[in-house]
DNA sequence: ACACGAATTGAAGACTTCTGCAATTCGGCA
DNA sequence: TGCCGAATTGCAGAAGTCTTCAATTCGTGT
């Protein structure tokens, strides 16, 4: 297995290490939203949003596309779903006897899908 | 959904984000190894493994014990693979139409398992 | 053509991560 | 005890990422 592959599994997953990428992500799983949206479930300003959304574009997880007025954006593959859901269920484990993350990522779980 | 958990779901993400930490958790999925073992796969510096297993290590991903005059790495949960295998997926979705990369990916998925 | 809101881009400074070197710790064994 | 290899730690410079500001693009509607 050669080096550059390593490098884009790891780019892959460098491109999920940030928590307005990681909510986008979450938000875009119950279909395409507009950039309108995102912005008033994320508070973060406008154009360190877009500038997420680049990183996100960039490695292909994301598309966008224009409707209208508004910049849509959407997975670009519904295999993100099975990652982020991995992620959950690594995360559940690793808290398992740790700090007080575990208790609220039980009780939030259902309604984060 | 808090902040925190989103940002410690974002740290478990860019705990894979760098090619030797993936390699790592790729050697590992077959079963505890140690140090020594993967320096020999890996072609890094010796302390610079040591930063990366500690960087696993800290999130939880992987853990270690001694065995005799070696120092053991293990992985703490098998979801791990889970994970792993869904970057597959998402890498091979996501280059489909794109460089040459794919063609790797195909060729040794099954050897890199 | 013009003005407006929506979204993106460019750039700079603060901050974090990465890498390699030298020094250190730690256990096992003569 | 003293030595040896295995692994880790501390550190400093280089490289990369994050955030915010101001400026810009782009399409829509008048």
């Amino acid at each position: 297995m050669s080096v550059p592959l390593y490098q884009a599994k790891a780019e892959m997953f460098r491109t999920l290490g940030h928590p307005v990428r990681i909510r986008v992500l979450e938000l875009l799983q119950a279909g395409p939203r507009p950039v309108r949206d995102l912005l008033s479930e994320i508070d973060v300003e406008p154009s360190n949003l877009s500038q997420q959304l680049a990183v996100l574009r960039r490695t292909g997880v994301v598309v966008s596309f224009r409707d209208g007025g508004l910049v849509m954006y959407a997975l670009s593959t519904p295999d993100v779903a099975d990652l982020l859901a991995a992620g959950r269920r690594i995360l559940g484990a690793v808290l398992s006897d740790r700090d007080g993350l575990l208790a609220e990522l039980k009780a939030h779980s259902a309604a984060d899908q």
